[in-house]
DNA sequence: TTGTATGCGTTATCAG
DNA sequence: CTGATAACGCATACAA
């Protein structure tokens, strides 16, 4: 593959063939004896022949590879996703390109011009949280490359997309907190750019509504780097301890600030109130083991992977209409951990 | 990029030039006029020229790719991995393919196969536990393909390597249980064939001589599928609660075996003795914050990540002459838990 | 300074 | 049934 590389002339060579023949003969091609099929089979098999891809993509104009673009891929939610992506992928011989935005639109645009100009077929993408121009992608969509969102979607783009259930699990989420006695919740978001926040706070604030408790905009706060910064996460909490009435739960819309926020609550570097609850979407492993949170809504991202890259295949080799396109939703998993009731009556009602 | 596919040739039309020109031109050539070249580089922005990098590759012979193998993306210790390795190769100009084993001979096989055919210009790869033979590998890095192996290295060929010390580390785990009193130690670990096993047994089997006490082979599990199948880790247990003499504590010799060691304590579905020790290699997110385990060894991930990407580029990029190779060695970190020793006095020494 | 021709490895078209 | 040739997009040795 460095040095020797047979190629088909070789073969053509060795043969005393021509290589158009040697090639038909490989792709066992109908006009060709079954004697010279045999002959070159078994030659190229014994020289360990192997078609050169590049040069195959190069006539073909299609390289048998998928860009992947999330912000991190050490966070469990998109390696997960990335995990799902791969086995689709190898199972239809393709293969994975992966990079990663770090939350960033610069390094996002850069990856993007990268992961295009290399000739990907395809692209599955979750955007940044800084992203507020999608000018860029819409150009690419509308130029024919094939894009799927999943988990962060741009609504404007028209193309495949894919997320859970943002609305359920969010209402879920805060759901339990209530039916577990808890009243004044806070929230700590990503930006309100993000789909996924605008669909997870109506979650919420729907709840809220739907138990009669009144929904204060001073207990939402917004992370705008999703927790990439540590401080950020930190940041927020701090200033809900400094609200006049402090909160008695927080419900944590993303897994970065999930595990952000329980790793001060289990620290104790800020002094938070021990009774404190917090509910997370989070796929980060073993979370549910520990107590807090009070409960973990997971996405099923290994899925979510899975059919975007179902998705992403069909439309590169266009096995439906370029125009048919669909949103998948998948649904979450509240993960209940019986034991962590840390509030029980608390029937004293406020606000 | 999919339709419509801007070339050299294009712009040569367009301005009256041959294609040969434009190249040049477009590569800042010294043998170009600078008002030609202007031209051409004025045009080529204006229609938003990029050259096609599979031509490229073709001509060149380099893909600018790197493949990376390893056994499981979704595990906090290689994703982290991972991140390292996009973050340099991103800094340099290249993509990165990956492919995961799942810690299946096979799957390796037809990933690396896949892999080089598609020109990668060189592959980073942690070998998985059910490998054992290494001929496939070898014969690729005789015929040029550069290699890095880390984490889970192949002693046999002869490239660079990086890895960290997992003697120290194993060793100082072991010195943990053992200095807060537990005795019986129990190791659950991968397969014997690969190197961090052997490594960190050693490690283990050194600390308790140091200490006096007596190694006992029967109390050391080895899981052939590293943790991928769940029932493995729990059989592995559940054997050692079979012992006449029952382990006082556990060390899980890596980051798969460990999350399940402590997901088997945590939710008591094998009733494991409460004062029972554990202690493990790990990398997953907020491990450190579980009350067991005793501690944590945590390995520099996403600096291995860094480190075997810069040198496999050397090695690409024939930097340094590629007999010179050399084997890395990075530190873990033993993260003390404080508050966790549960056997405290325990006097009555045995065996 | 610019243009022409060739080759990278493969397949498709067209002859024979 | 088989072979010569062009083409994919680019770079470069060689001409001019």
């Amino acid at each position: 593959m460095k040095f020797e590389a047979v190629t088909i002339k070789d073969i053509a060579k060795a043969l005393g063939l021509s290589t158009s023949t040697v090639s038909r003969a490989l792709r066992d091609s109908y006009e060709i004896s079954p004697e010279t099929k045999k002959l070159v089979m078994e030659y190229a098999g014994k020289i360990n022949y192997h078609p050169n891809p590049i040069a195959l993509s190069l006539k073909e104009r299609r390289s048998r590879s998928i860009g992947v673009l999330v912000c991190e891929i050490a966070n469990s939610f998109f390696s997960q996703t990335i995990n799902g992506i791969e086995s689709i992928a190898y199972n239809n011989g393709y293969n994975v390109i992966i990079a990663q935005s770090r939350e960033s639109v610069d390094r996002e645009m850069l990856n993007l011009q990268y992961l295009t100009s290399r000739s990907i077929d395809g692209l599955i993408i979750s955007v940044s949280t800084e992203t507020k121009d999608f000018s860029y992608l819409k150009e690419l969509s509308q130029k024919g490359l094939p894009i799927v969102f999943f988990d962060r979607i741009v609504d404007e783009i028209e193309t495949h997309k894919v997320i859970v259930d943002n609305y359920k699990g969010a209402y879920d989420a805060t759901l339990h907190l209530v039916s577990n006695g808890y009243r004044r919740i806070a929230a700590v978001s990503n930006p309100e750019s993000l789909s996924i926040t605008k669909e997870r706070l109506a979650g919420y604030k729907a709840a809220l509504t739907d138990h009669h408790i009144e929904i204060d905009e001073s207990l939402i706060k917004y992370c705008q780097h999703g927790g990439m910064i540590v401080a950020e996460v930190e940041d927020a909490v701090n200033e809900l301890l400094r609200l006049p009435q402090l909160p008695d739960a927080i419900f944590a819309t993303a897994d970065k600030l999930t595990t952000g926020c329980l790793r001060i609550l289990k620290t104790k570097k800020i002094s938070v109130p021990d009774d404190m609850g917090l509910i997370g979407f989070s796929n980060t492993d073993l979370t549910e083991l520990l107590n807090p949170p009070l409960s973990i809504i997971k996405q099923p991202a290994f899925e979510m992977g899975e059919v975007a890259t179902n998705l992403l295949l069909q439309l590169i080799e266009s096995k439906r209409p370029v125009t048919d396109f669909e949103t998948r939703i998948l649904s979450t998993e509240l993960l209940i951990r019986g034991s962590t009731k840390k509030v029980k009556p608390k029937t004293t009602e406020m606000a």
